[in-house]
DNA sequence: ACTATACGAGTTAGGCGCGAGTTGTATAGT
DNA sequence: ACTATACAACTCGCGCCTAACTCGTATAGT
Protein backbone atom coordinates (compact mmCIF):
# COMPACT_ATOMS: atom_id res chain seq x y z
CA UNK A 1 0.00 0.00 0.00
CA UNK A 2 0.91 3.67 0.04
CA UNK A 3 1.08 3.75 3.81
CA UNK A 4 4.62 2.41 4.11
CA UNK A 5 7.47 4.17 5.83
CA UNK A 6 8.64 5.99 2.77
CA UNK A 7 5.21 7.52 2.26
CA UNK A 8 5.11 8.65 5.85
CA UNK A 9 8.46 10.36 5.38
CA UNK A 10 7.23 12.11 2.25
CA UNK A 11 4.15 13.39 4.04
CA UNK A 12 6.24 14.74 6.87
CA UNK A 13 8.68 16.28 4.42
CA UNK A 14 5.86 18.07 2.62
CA UNK A 15 4.74 19.69 5.85
CA UNK A 16 8.25 20.74 6.79
CA UNK A 17 9.12 22.09 3.35
CA UNK A 18 5.81 23.91 3.13
CA UNK A 19 6.33 25.45 6.55
CA UNK A 20 9.96 26.55 6.30
CA UNK A 21 10.72 26.59 2.58
CA UNK A 22 13.40 24.49 0.95
CA UNK A 23 16.45 26.30 2.25
CA UNK A 24 15.46 26.77 5.86
CA UNK A 25 14.12 23.26 6.22
CA UNK A 26 16.92 21.02 7.43
CA UNK A 27 17.21 17.30 7.00
CA UNK A 28 17.11 17.13 10.76
CA UNK A 29 13.74 18.89 10.80
CA UNK A 30 12.37 16.35 8.36
CA UNK A 31 13.86 13.43 10.24
CA UNK A 32 12.36 14.61 13.53
CA UNK A 33 8.98 15.17 11.92
CA UNK A 34 9.08 11.66 10.45
CA UNK A 35 10.32 10.13 13.71
CA UNK A 36 13.48 8.64 12.29
CA UNK A 37 17.13 9.50 12.65
CA UNK A 38 18.84 11.82 10.22
CA UNK A 39 21.20 9.13 8.88
CA UNK A 40 18.16 6.90 8.55
CA UNK A 41 16.64 9.47 6.26
CA UNK A 42 19.50 8.86 3.86
CA UNK A 43 18.48 5.23 3.51
CA UNK A 44 15.41 6.46 1.67
CA UNK A 45 16.70 9.56 -0.08
CA UNK A 46 20.31 10.03 -0.95
CA UNK A 47 20.32 13.81 -0.83
CA UNK A 48 18.23 16.81 0.12
CA UNK A 49 17.46 17.80 -3.48
CA UNK A 50 16.32 14.27 -4.21
CA UNK A 51 14.09 14.25 -1.14
CA UNK A 52 12.59 17.53 -2.26
CA UNK A 53 11.89 16.27 -5.76
CA UNK A 54 10.34 13.10 -4.42
CA UNK A 55 8.22 15.12 -2.02
CA UNK A 56 6.85 17.39 -4.71
CA UNK A 57 6.28 14.48 -7.05
CA UNK A 58 4.45 12.58 -4.34
CA UNK A 59 2.19 15.54 -3.66
CA UNK A 60 1.43 16.15 -7.32
CA UNK A 61 0.84 12.45 -7.93
CA UNK A 62 -1.68 12.51 -5.12
CA UNK A 63 -3.53 15.45 -6.61
CA UNK A 64 -3.57 13.92 -10.07
CA UNK A 65 -4.76 10.57 -8.77
CA UNK A 66 -7.55 12.24 -6.81
CA UNK A 67 -8.60 14.29 -9.81
CA UNK A 68 -8.52 11.26 -12.07
CA UNK A 69 -10.66 9.12 -9.81
CA UNK A 70 -13.20 11.91 -9.40
CA UNK A 71 -13.38 12.50 -13.14
CA UNK A 72 -13.78 8.78 -13.82
CA UNK A 73 -16.74 8.37 -11.49
CA UNK A 74 -19.46 8.06 -14.09
CA UNK A 75 -22.20 7.92 -11.48
CA UNK A 76 -21.89 11.69 -11.10
CA UNK A 77 -22.92 14.19 -13.79
CA UNK A 78 -20.13 16.01 -15.61
CA UNK A 79 -20.76 19.20 -13.67
CA UNK A 80 -20.08 17.56 -10.31
CA UNK A 81 -17.08 15.69 -11.61
CA UNK A 82 -15.46 18.85 -12.91
CA UNK A 83 -16.07 20.76 -9.69
CA UNK A 84 -14.63 17.91 -7.66
CA UNK A 85 -11.60 17.58 -9.91
CA UNK A 86 -10.72 21.27 -9.70
CA UNK A 87 -11.27 21.18 -5.97
CA UNK A 88 -8.70 18.42 -5.60
CA UNK A 89 -6.29 19.84 -8.13
CA UNK A 90 -6.11 23.53 -7.31
CA UNK A 91 -8.18 23.72 -4.15
CA UNK A 92 -5.62 21.68 -2.32
CA UNK A 93 -3.29 24.63 -2.43
CA UNK A 94 -5.75 27.30 -1.35
CA UNK A 95 -5.99 29.00 2.00
CA UNK A 96 -4.42 28.53 5.42
CA UNK A 97 -1.09 26.72 5.56
CA UNK A 98 -1.53 24.97 2.26
CA UNK A 99 -1.03 28.19 0.32
CA UNK A 100 2.70 27.88 0.84
CA UNK A 101 2.93 24.65 -1.13
CA UNK A 102 2.24 26.23 -4.46
CA UNK A 103 4.82 28.92 -3.74
CA UNK A 104 7.24 26.24 -2.71
CA UNK A 105 6.89 24.49 -6.04
CA UNK A 106 7.35 27.33 -8.46
CA UNK A 107 9.85 29.03 -6.20
CA UNK A 108 12.53 26.38 -6.67
CA UNK A 109 12.68 25.81 -10.42
CA UNK A 110 16.38 24.91 -10.46
CA UNK A 111 15.68 21.91 -8.25
CA UNK A 112 12.58 20.63 -9.95
CA UNK A 113 13.47 21.24 -13.59
CA UNK A 114 10.73 20.40 -16.05
CA UNK A 115 9.03 17.95 -13.71
CA UNK A 116 6.23 20.16 -12.37
CA UNK A 117 5.32 21.32 -15.87
CA UNK A 118 4.19 17.81 -16.77
CA UNK A 119 1.36 17.74 -14.28
CA UNK A 120 -0.70 20.64 -15.59
CA UNK A 121 -0.54 19.00 -19.03
CA UNK A 122 -1.69 15.74 -17.53
CA UNK A 123 -4.52 17.41 -15.66
CA UNK A 124 -5.55 19.30 -18.76
CA UNK A 125 -5.70 16.08 -20.75
CA UNK A 126 -7.90 14.50 -18.08
CA UNK A 127 -10.30 17.43 -18.15
CA UNK A 128 -10.46 17.43 -21.95
CA UNK A 129 -11.22 13.73 -21.96
CA UNK A 130 -13.97 14.18 -19.39
CA UNK A 131 -15.60 17.04 -21.27
CA UNK A 132 -15.31 15.55 -24.73
CA UNK A 133 -16.52 17.10 -27.97
CA UNK A 134 -15.04 19.55 -30.40
CA UNK A 135 -14.35 22.55 -28.22
CA UNK A 136 -13.23 20.54 -25.19
CA UNK A 137 -9.75 22.02 -25.46
CA UNK A 138 -11.02 25.58 -25.33
CA UNK A 139 -13.35 24.90 -22.44
CA UNK A 140 -10.68 23.05 -20.48
CA UNK A 141 -8.09 25.76 -21.04
CA UNK A 142 -10.50 28.46 -19.97
CA UNK A 143 -11.61 26.59 -16.87
CA UNK A 144 -8.01 25.95 -15.84
CA UNK A 145 -7.09 29.60 -16.23
CA UNK A 146 -10.16 30.55 -14.24
CA UNK A 147 -9.15 28.18 -11.48
CA UNK A 148 -5.72 29.81 -11.35
CA UNK A 149 -7.31 33.23 -11.21
CA UNK A 150 -9.75 32.29 -8.48
CA UNK A 151 -6.97 30.64 -6.52
CA UNK A 152 -5.28 34.02 -6.33
CA UNK A 153 -7.94 35.87 -4.43
CA UNK A 154 -9.99 33.18 -2.73
CA UNK A 155 -9.59 33.24 1.02
CA UNK A 156 -10.90 29.79 1.83
CA UNK A 157 -11.23 26.50 0.06
CA UNK A 158 -15.00 26.80 0.32
CA UNK A 159 -14.91 30.10 -1.52
CA UNK A 160 -12.73 28.55 -4.19
CA UNK A 161 -15.22 25.73 -4.59
CA UNK A 162 -18.22 28.04 -4.78
CA UNK A 163 -16.71 30.34 -7.36
CA UNK A 164 -15.44 27.42 -9.37
CA UNK A 165 -18.96 26.06 -9.41
CA UNK A 166 -20.15 29.32 -10.92
CA UNK A 167 -17.43 29.11 -13.55
CA UNK A 168 -18.29 25.55 -14.50
CA UNK A 169 -21.95 26.44 -14.88
CA UNK A 170 -21.06 29.50 -16.90
CA UNK A 171 -18.60 27.93 -19.31
CA UNK A 172 -19.97 24.47 -19.89
CA UNK A 173 -23.34 24.24 -18.25
CA UNK A 174 -26.43 26.34 -18.71
CA UNK B 1 -5.12 68.68 -21.19
CA UNK B 2 -3.36 65.56 -20.00
CA UNK B 3 -0.24 66.40 -21.98
CA UNK B 4 1.17 68.90 -19.53
CA UNK B 5 4.57 68.68 -17.92
CA UNK B 6 3.35 66.80 -14.89
CA UNK B 7 1.87 64.07 -17.07
CA UNK B 8 5.10 63.76 -18.99
CA UNK B 9 6.97 63.30 -15.71
CA UNK B 10 4.54 60.60 -14.59
CA UNK B 11 4.95 58.72 -17.86
CA UNK B 12 8.71 58.82 -17.55
CA UNK B 13 8.51 57.78 -13.92
CA UNK B 14 6.39 54.78 -14.83
CA UNK B 15 9.02 53.56 -17.27
CA UNK B 16 11.83 54.06 -14.80
CA UNK B 17 10.02 52.42 -11.88
CA UNK B 18 8.93 49.53 -14.06
CA UNK B 19 12.46 49.04 -15.32
CA UNK B 20 14.42 49.29 -12.08
CA UNK B 21 11.84 48.74 -9.35
CA UNK B 22 11.05 51.25 -6.64
CA UNK B 23 14.21 50.96 -4.61
CA UNK B 24 16.79 50.96 -7.36
CA UNK B 25 15.14 53.75 -9.30
CA UNK B 26 16.59 57.05 -8.14
CA UNK B 27 15.00 60.44 -8.35
CA UNK B 28 17.89 61.35 -10.60
CA UNK B 29 16.96 58.55 -13.00
CA UNK B 30 13.41 59.85 -13.18
CA UNK B 31 14.55 63.45 -13.59
CA UNK B 32 16.88 62.52 -16.45
CA UNK B 33 14.18 60.46 -18.15
CA UNK B 34 11.76 63.39 -17.86
CA UNK B 35 14.38 65.89 -19.02
CA UNK B 36 14.21 68.08 -15.97
CA UNK B 37 16.57 68.70 -13.08
CA UNK B 38 16.32 66.71 -9.91
CA UNK B 39 15.40 69.71 -7.74
CA UNK B 40 12.84 70.58 -10.39
CA UNK B 41 11.25 67.20 -9.82
CA UNK B 42 10.51 68.29 -6.27
CA UNK B 43 8.40 71.14 -7.55
CA UNK B 44 5.93 68.54 -8.75
CA UNK B 45 6.29 65.82 -6.14
CA UNK B 46 7.50 66.54 -2.66
CA UNK B 47 9.02 63.10 -2.04
CA UNK B 48 9.86 59.84 -3.71
CA UNK B 49 7.01 57.89 -2.09
CA UNK B 50 4.57 60.53 -3.23
CA UNK B 51 5.92 60.40 -6.77
CA UNK B 52 5.53 56.65 -6.73
CA UNK B 53 1.94 56.80 -5.54
CA UNK B 54 1.09 59.43 -8.13
CA UNK B 55 2.74 57.32 -10.83
CA UNK B 56 0.79 54.19 -9.99
CA UNK B 57 -2.43 56.14 -9.66
CA UNK B 58 -1.84 57.78 -13.03
CA UNK B 59 -1.26 54.42 -14.68
CA UNK B 60 -4.32 52.81 -13.13
CA UNK B 61 -6.45 55.83 -13.95
CA UNK B 62 -5.38 55.45 -17.55
CA UNK B 63 -6.35 51.79 -17.67
CA UNK B 64 -9.70 52.46 -16.04
CA UNK B 65 -10.43 55.33 -18.39
CA UNK B 66 -9.59 53.21 -21.41
CA UNK B 67 -11.74 50.34 -20.19
CA UNK B 68 -14.61 52.68 -19.42
CA UNK B 69 -14.58 54.32 -22.84
CA UNK B 70 -14.45 50.94 -24.58
CA UNK B 71 -17.32 49.57 -22.52
CA UNK B 72 -19.40 52.68 -23.16
CA UNK B 73 -19.08 52.48 -26.93
CA UNK B 74 -22.58 51.29 -27.72
CA UNK B 75 -21.83 51.00 -31.43
CA UNK B 76 -20.01 47.75 -30.70
CA UNK B 77 -21.72 44.53 -29.58
CA UNK B 78 -21.18 43.44 -25.99
CA UNK B 79 -18.74 40.74 -27.06
CA UNK B 80 -16.33 43.22 -28.62
CA UNK B 81 -16.67 45.68 -25.78
CA UNK B 82 -15.82 43.05 -23.19
CA UNK B 83 -12.82 41.79 -25.11
CA UNK B 84 -11.56 45.33 -25.59
CA UNK B 85 -12.04 46.24 -21.96
CA UNK B 86 -10.12 43.22 -20.69
CA UNK B 87 -7.41 43.86 -23.21
CA UNK B 88 -6.90 47.36 -21.87
CA UNK B 89 -7.27 46.42 -18.26
CA UNK B 90 -5.22 43.28 -17.86
CA UNK B 91 -3.57 43.01 -21.24
CA UNK B 92 -1.66 46.18 -20.57
CA UNK B 93 0.44 44.32 -18.05
CA UNK B 94 1.11 41.21 -20.12
CA UNK B 95 4.33 40.25 -21.79
CA UNK B 96 7.65 41.94 -22.50
CA UNK B 97 8.63 44.90 -20.35
CA UNK B 98 5.09 45.64 -19.23
CA UNK B 99 4.97 42.51 -17.06
CA UNK B 100 7.08 44.28 -14.47
CA UNK B 101 4.44 46.89 -13.79
CA UNK B 102 2.04 44.52 -12.13
CA UNK B 103 4.86 43.16 -9.98
CA UNK B 104 5.84 46.70 -9.14
CA UNK B 105 2.38 47.47 -7.84
CA UNK B 106 1.72 44.55 -5.56
CA UNK B 107 5.35 44.36 -4.54
CA UNK B 108 5.29 47.67 -2.63
CA UNK B 109 2.16 47.44 -0.47
CA UNK B 110 3.56 49.58 2.32
CA UNK B 111 3.88 52.51 -0.05
CA UNK B 112 0.56 52.19 -1.82
CA UNK B 113 -1.69 51.19 1.05
CA UNK B 114 -5.27 50.44 0.09
CA UNK B 115 -5.14 52.55 -3.05
CA UNK B 116 -4.56 49.83 -5.68
CA UNK B 117 -7.38 47.70 -4.25
CA UNK B 118 -9.92 50.30 -5.30
CA UNK B 119 -9.31 49.88 -9.00
CA UNK B 120 -10.28 46.22 -9.40
CA UNK B 121 -13.54 47.07 -7.65
CA UNK B 122 -14.09 49.95 -10.03
CA UNK B 123 -13.33 47.78 -13.05
CA UNK B 124 -15.62 45.07 -11.78
CA UNK B 125 -18.45 47.58 -11.37
CA UNK B 126 -17.93 48.75 -14.95
CA UNK B 127 -18.09 45.21 -16.29
CA UNK B 128 -21.20 44.41 -14.26
CA UNK B 129 -22.89 47.51 -15.59
CA UNK B 130 -22.00 46.60 -19.17
CA UNK B 131 -23.28 43.05 -18.84
CA UNK B 132 -26.45 43.83 -16.94
CA UNK B 133 -29.05 41.36 -15.77
CA UNK B 134 -29.46 39.25 -12.68
CA UNK B 135 -26.28 37.19 -12.67
CA UNK B 136 -24.03 39.99 -13.91
CA UNK B 137 -22.00 39.86 -10.72
CA UNK B 138 -21.23 36.16 -11.10
CA UNK B 139 -20.37 36.53 -14.76
CA UNK B 140 -18.11 39.52 -14.16
CA UNK B 141 -16.32 37.84 -11.27
CA UNK B 142 -15.71 34.73 -13.30
CA UNK B 143 -14.48 36.62 -16.35
CA UNK B 144 -12.12 38.66 -14.19
CA UNK B 145 -10.69 35.58 -12.55
CA UNK B 146 -10.29 34.03 -15.97
CA UNK B 147 -8.39 37.10 -17.14
CA UNK B 148 -6.09 36.92 -14.12
CA UNK B 149 -5.44 33.25 -14.77
CA UNK B 150 -4.72 33.76 -18.45
CA UNK B 151 -2.45 36.66 -17.62
CA UNK B 152 -0.31 34.26 -15.66
CA UNK B 153 0.68 31.97 -18.49
CA UNK B 154 0.13 34.03 -21.61
CA UNK B 155 3.40 34.89 -23.31
CA UNK B 156 2.21 37.73 -25.50
CA UNK B 157 -0.55 40.25 -25.43
CA UNK B 158 -2.00 38.67 -28.56
CA UNK B 159 -2.24 35.32 -26.85
CA UNK B 160 -3.97 36.96 -23.93
CA UNK B 161 -6.46 38.57 -26.28
CA UNK B 162 -7.14 35.35 -28.16
CA UNK B 163 -7.73 33.26 -25.08
CA UNK B 164 -9.87 35.95 -23.50
CA UNK B 165 -11.94 35.96 -26.68
CA UNK B 166 -12.51 32.24 -26.25
CA UNK B 167 -13.69 32.81 -22.69
CA UNK B 168 -16.07 35.62 -23.64
CA UNK B 169 -17.51 33.52 -26.47
CA UNK B 170 -18.09 30.62 -24.10
CA UNK B 171 -20.13 32.93 -21.94
CA UNK B 172 -22.09 35.04 -24.38
CA UNK B 173 -21.71 33.50 -27.81
CA UNK B 174 -21.24 29.98 -28.90
C1' DA C 1 16.80 -2.08 8.48
C1' DC C 2 17.73 0.83 11.16
C1' DT C 3 19.95 4.12 15.66
C1' DA C 4 23.48 6.77 17.99
C1' DT C 5 27.45 9.21 17.57
C1' DA C 6 30.93 11.52 15.28
C1' DC C 7 33.43 14.09 11.76
C1' DG C 8 35.20 16.79 7.59
C1' DA C 9 33.90 19.97 4.16
C1' DG C 10 31.25 23.38 2.73
C1' DT C 11 27.81 26.90 3.20
C1' DT C 12 25.71 30.39 5.63
C1' DA C 13 24.37 34.05 9.24
C1' DG C 14 25.80 37.79 11.92
C1' DG C 15 28.60 41.74 13.19
C1' DC C 16 31.19 45.80 11.70
C1' DG C 17 33.43 49.57 9.50
C1' DC C 18 33.70 52.23 5.44
C1' DG C 19 33.00 54.43 1.10
C1' DA C 20 29.38 55.40 -2.24
C1' DG C 21 25.00 56.75 -3.44
C1' DT C 22 20.57 58.96 -2.45
C1' DT C 23 17.25 61.95 -0.42
C1' DG C 24 15.51 66.25 0.61
C1' DT C 25 16.65 71.14 1.04
C1' DA C 26 18.94 75.55 0.35
C1' DT C 27 20.75 79.18 -2.40
C1' DA C 28 21.79 81.97 -6.25
C1' DG C 29 20.63 82.79 -10.92
C1' DT C 30 17.69 83.26 -15.27
C1' DA D 1 8.72 78.12 -13.04
C1' DC D 2 12.39 76.45 -13.35
C1' DT D 3 18.29 75.22 -13.59
C1' DA D 4 22.80 74.56 -11.62
C1' DT D 5 25.37 73.75 -7.79
C1' DA D 6 26.09 72.50 -3.24
C1' DC D 7 25.39 70.26 1.24
C1' DA D 8 24.04 67.61 5.56
C1' DA D 9 21.96 63.43 6.97
C1' DC D 10 20.94 59.09 6.17
C1' DT D 11 20.77 54.58 4.17
C1' DC D 12 22.87 50.78 1.64
C1' DG D 13 25.83 47.74 -0.33
C1' DC D 14 30.52 45.87 0.18
C1' DG D 15 34.23 43.30 1.93
C1' DC D 16 35.90 40.81 5.67
C1' DC D 17 35.90 37.95 9.36
C1' DT D 18 34.35 34.44 12.65
C1' DA D 19 31.01 31.32 14.64
C1' DA D 20 27.29 28.31 13.81
C1' DC D 21 24.99 25.33 11.22
C1' DT D 22 24.07 21.79 7.76
C1' DC D 23 25.10 18.17 4.50
C1' DG D 24 26.65 13.86 3.42
C1' DT D 25 29.26 9.96 5.06
C1' DA D 26 31.45 6.66 8.16
C1' DT D 27 31.49 3.55 11.95
C1' DA D 28 29.91 0.68 15.56
C1' DG D 29 25.99 -1.38 17.54
C1' DT D 30 21.30 -3.69 17.90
Amino acid sequence: MGSDRRTQVLDSALEVFARYGYRKASMDDVAKAADISRPGLYFYFSSKPELFRATVRHSLDGSIAAARSVLADSRQPLRERLIGAFDHWAGRYVGAMAAEIGVLIDSNPELLGAMPAEYPKLFRALVIEAIGGRSAGDVAGTLISTAIGIKHDAETRDEFRERMTVAVDLYCGR
